[in-house]
DNA sequence: CGCTCGAACGTTAGCGCTAACGGCCCTTTC
DNA sequence: GAAAGGGCCGTTAGCGCTAACGTTCGAGCG
């Protein structure tokens, strides 16, 4: 254990305590072969007498492998993307990787210079969670500046690039949105509205196209932000209107937001109105009634997201997804229209 | 615009390109005196030119200023800690430091050693937001190794400790516990009960303390775990006692697993029972019905410790608190009891 | 007019680590 | 029994930056 203030412990002083070199300690702490057992030995009982450990900056400096990686996000705090960034945790610290953050402000424009230069340094690995323009941006920067290291997540308009393949970590946002739908009208709703969020446009696209299906013409989507108070302020119209006996969210914070918003216009659920979300975050299952909505793995993609990027780093194959497949979980928001 | 795959440019690129030694380049970037405004100007113009960029990791390595700080936490979706991280991004970014994120594993013991070696070096600065024993024995491990550069928010029961005003940020748990718990009372309900979170013990405090004020036994608090569904089980036995009026809860989170289950219970809400949560968090004001809680500043207390830790790393007085005093928001979720 | 002094730069020496290469010694092989 | 081959370890040279000190040069002074 090194003391407050005093120089830390540094590879040579291991080195002088085992009575080898510099390098053999470096050659313990990289499990390289080529040490023999007994000066292995000695060596890594004089890392834990003297209490040392690596200093990850000299190991970037001096170019050894990758031990970081720089996640991108537009709101840590939201239900999406704060399982997906813990996803990234778990995988990045199984790994020995060290996670940075680095949030966007969508209201900000920003450069490619401010985006790369919040690497740790030129050509670091990143990570992008993205779900609305700003992060969007910030993955097309940073993967053209180095496109082995940089992955993404998320299911943005941009996710129907050609070579999506190589470095988008995704559920399949289009058929989970088709299914949910389906869903609505097979209960006998002769329609179903879309409470849009900002980004996410194939969740939107699935809607379209399952209505697209059976020949309802769709109607106009509602755009809300990303709050629950944007939400139910947008659905407020929506629900003030008998004709409407079917809301497709775009995610559960949004559903939440029309339940509010219908319960204020004197609509009861499901009888009046169902409600479909998104996510199932954790408080679905508990809301009164608990919410009809669709169950994302998302701390699976991030996983995956980690696992895909760690790959490429290596020059290993693709992994196999890991996650669960999403999932409908029909609950008490929704039911057949009374009419 | 350094091109993917060539080695990225350095302070040396630069300073050939503007005349300079590497040195100029170096006091440039670092905003140093000494330097003419012309070769300023010059060497502006090169770095642009160039698209440089400096390598943090260099620059720790060198033993520059510290521009980065490791964030130690237990949860990153939890709504309490999501803020708080988010408020010490927001500081940081405004800073030019870079957040590094770690995530403890309650369910997990960690050597001194593990906990160390999570910083980017030794003596890295941190912040820990300790909730629960995980996080507050890391908190200890650290500060022990680093008192000067290790701050930390939550309120463990640990905070009470005698130089705790040196680098605790928190906000005053047991004052909005035991306000929301007068307020109950005061609305005329005989005894208030209490439903626990692993971890912030103060807010129990405050709780009992509103109730020793009037010469009440406290009841027996209920424990429960950090999720909605651990608090709707723990509730159950409560919510089902018609002689519980009223319940007074560790967090939002658990207020919905109340709600939850007094819903199954069959028991109405406020009539039958009065609920009160803390937080605040996003859904409070829009569940129905909304849910009367205390509104605390997480990302404010976030902002502020990144601050602390900041004015510490350059020897300057700690700075003033930044962030909204808690308020108690009474909505429709509690009020007076039926009989 | 020589001197001091400070502004504006340059030079040198690390920070702690890894890569690349070199050297020693003990086997193995024909 | 000499050559070839490895296993094992040491030496050297950086990675890109900053700290500390040196140097130059012109202004200001008596």
């Amino acid at each position: 254990m090194s003391a407050a203030g005093a120089r830390p412990v540094s590879i040579f002083d291991v080195a002088k305590r085992a009575g080898v070199s510099h390098q053999t300690v470096s050659r313990v702490i990289n499990d390289a072969p080529q040490v023999a057992d007994a000066t292995r030995a000695k060596v890594k009982a004089a890392i834990s007498e003297l209490g040392y450990r690596p200093n990850r900056s000299a190991r970037t400096l001096a170019g050894g492998a990758v031990r970081s990686v720089t996640v991108f996000t537009f709101d840590t705090a939201l239900y999406g993307t704060a399982e997906t960034l813990r996803g990234i945790e778990d995988g990045a610290a199984a790994a020995g990787f060290t996670v940075l953050i680095s949030v966007l402000d969508p209201d900000q424009t920003y450069t490619d210079d401010d985006i790369l230069s919040r690497l740790s340094h030129d050509g670091a690995p990143a990570i992008v969670i993205a779900h609305d323009d700003t992060t969007t941006r910030a993955r097309r920067i940073l993967r053209e500046a180095r496109p082995g290291a940089v992955v993404a997540t998320g299911d943005d308009k941009l996710s129907r690039e050609p070579d999506a393949a190589d470095w988008l970590v995704s559920l399949d946002d289009r058929a989970v949105a088709e299914r949910a739908t389906r869903y609505l009208l097979s209960m006998g709703h002769r329609t179903v509205h879309y409470l849009a969020m900002p980004g996410r446009a194939r969740r939107q696209d699935g809607w379209a196209d399952a209505l697209a299906e059976v020949g309802v013409e769709a109607p106009e989507p509602v755009q809300s932000g990303w709050t629950i108070g944007s939400a139910a302020e947008a659905a407020a119209a929506l629900v003030a209107d008998p004709d409407v006996t079917a809301i497709m969210c775009g995610n559960d914070d949004l559903a939440f937001g029309v339940l509010h918003a219908a319960h204020r216009a004197g609509r009861s659920i499901p009888g009046d109105l169902s409600v479909v979300g998104c996510d199932d975050s954790p408080l679905a299952a508990f809301n009164v009634p608990p919410l009809t909505t669709i169950d994302l793995d998302f701390r699976g993609v991030g996983r995956g997201a980690f696992e895909l990027l760690h790959a490429k780093l290596e020059g290993r194959e693709r992994p196999r997804p890991v996650w669960r497949s999403p999932e409908l979980l029909v609950r008490e928001t929704s039911g057949p229209p009374r009419h």
